[in-house]
DNA sequence: TGACCTGCATCAGGATTGGTGATTGGCCGC
DNA sequence: GCGGCCAATCACCAATCCTGATGCAGGTCA
């Protein structure tokens, strides 16, 4: 067995093809078709199913290719421990974030981290999930901080916090701050809600659907400083992430309600590539983040908990 | 990066000398010390202080090895789960076991064991730490229950659990079965105990030494049936782990007496090869024998504990 | 102090391995 | 039925790695 193989069953696991997986790893079809034989013969099993429109895993293919990320994430380690080994932190750090927590949560964790290392480069990059998880697997992005999708094939996901969904109206609506409210009963609503392709949405609506909650009318508004503005400025209201709203506690620019029912919780994950460690400098701004948005959802769940 | 430079690696470090990790992995001098060489080259870091004498890792050298055991480990993994995906258990283990276990914790494993998994091929050993964790390097046995030792190079430890010990004495000897006993005041003792080398003698001595326990005589008994018989008939006295004496509860051939002080534990800990992974049946007897003995430690501390 | 031993580094040659590009064969959609 | 797509195979070439011999440094013993 040789690592190189492992690279490639990696690759073409992720791909689907031998041909495209070839190209990924700079390599030809015929030698991947040739290393993933003598692969398959060396563990005396089949992994991929082959048909003339590429090739599907088989279970053992599943099986391996698990251990194989997990392998080359370990064998990936072994540079980041001798990287950490130097006492100067060093090199570039590019992370991804969903817009919720570029509002409240990231800046004082850039502040502190720029101030810890101050040799690291760090990007960031603000976007919704999916754009965010094809960056992380093509490799341009480090990790990235995205509410749960659907489609991980290539990524390693860790569970990073809950936070409250809060439900947000204008001062001047006839609400007091901070009221906990009942969604379910409540006259019909205006909402400000993100598109159908926003991973929040799916559950809020699901959510909306079966406590069969009455909805005036919907806007769709993919961004969201444009919806706070439009809601404190306007009759519309809007559910958000504890997270994102928590600074109009002191600001009272909008006033906040906690949602007693139905139950809504949001959920941050962190995604980064399967077969590949985070860089030491990745490493400690993951876990400057990891802190400092938990010590904003543990406030968010106080606070704004129902 | 090569598979077979982490293999190397590994051996470099467990041997200390180019040389007889060459032997031990079947290769030469000259290969093994180029190949070192190049892994050096590629991680761009001295992994190993050359001198006349054999080699000593520096501390990237240390880095680099416990990730490439886990790396050894995972990829070994990938074959464990291929095996483990099979209905059929099959294959043979072979477990060292130190003496204490031996007399109440391992029947009811293998008997479990046998009939759960009737086409795995059982081979048990008994003997002391250090020839079991010889085994284990060397490959003879999968796994060992051992007391802590000193020299872990090369393995893999885990603890499986804490027992209490025991004082023992024959039923004629004027004491109460089961009654407490308190070391530090008590007449001179005649006991009975392992020799110098045995792990538990050393903890032993240091607590006798510590609270001034006076001994009117040892004797070294390095065979724990023995121990137990003479015990049981004169008026020598021992201090056994829990687990070893138990049966006694039942039998009373011996009574016992929980050490209200000093406070003397005995801790069981796992030893495999570091950058092995076990064989399915292999970790299948590991679970069975760490539940049967947590639950014959978990009586021991109700039953037996001060 | 000098001969000897041990252990690592280095070198050149040779065998093995792995990658390449072209070709074949199977299946699908047009 | 034809062209496109994809994987398997083959022969050839290049790179790699292993080998065995030799050199060198340090430590030991008479």
């Amino acid at each position: 067995m040789r690592l190189r193989q492992l690279r490639f069953l990696v690759a073409v696991y992720e791909e689907g093809s031998f041909t495209t997986a070839a190209h990924r790893v700079h390599a030809t079809q015929s030698g991947m078709s040739m290393q993933i034989k003598a692969l398959e013969e060396s563990l005396q099993v089949r992994l991929f199913d082959r048909s003339p429109s590429g090739v599907t895993p088989t279970r053992a293919g599943e099986l391996a290719y698990q251990r194989a990320t997990r392998v080359l994430r370990e064998l990936g380690g072994i540079k980041s421990d001798l990287a950490m080994m130097e006492d100067h932190i060093t090199g570039s750090v590019s992370v991804g974030l969903m817009p919720t927590t570029t509002r409240t949560v990231i800046a004082p964790v850039l502040a502190k981290f720029a101030s810890l290392y101050p040799d690291v480069d760090i990007k960031m990059e603000e976007a919704y999930s999916a754009q965010l998880s094809a960056g992380v697997m093509a490799g341009r992005l480090d990790f990235a901080l995205v509410p749960p999708t659907q489609s991980y094939r290539g990524l390693k996901v860790t569970h990073m916090d809950s936070d409250v969904e809060v439900f947000v109206t204008a001062p001047d609506q006839g609400r007091d701050n901070l009221s906990a409210i009942d969604l379910t009963g409540v006259e019909p609503l205006k909402l400000v809600l993100p598109g159908p392709d926003n991973a929040r949405r799916a559950k809020i609506d699901s959510s909306l659907k079966t406590f069969n909650i009455p909805v005036r009318a919907i806007m769709e508004l993919d961004a969201m400083m444009a919806t706070l503005d439009l809601v404190a400025r306007s009759d519309w209201t809007t559910i958000a992430p504890g997270c994102l709203v928590i600074a109009d506690m002191e600001s009272r620019q909008r006033f906040l309600h906690p949602i007693t029912r139905p139950a809504m919780a949001v959920d941050y994950v962190l995604i980064e590539p399967a077969s590949t460690p985070l860089s030491p400098a990745a490493q400690l701004l993951c876990e400057e983040l990891q802190a400092e948005l938990s010590r904003v959802c543990q406030r968010c769940r106080d606070e704004l908990g129902s």
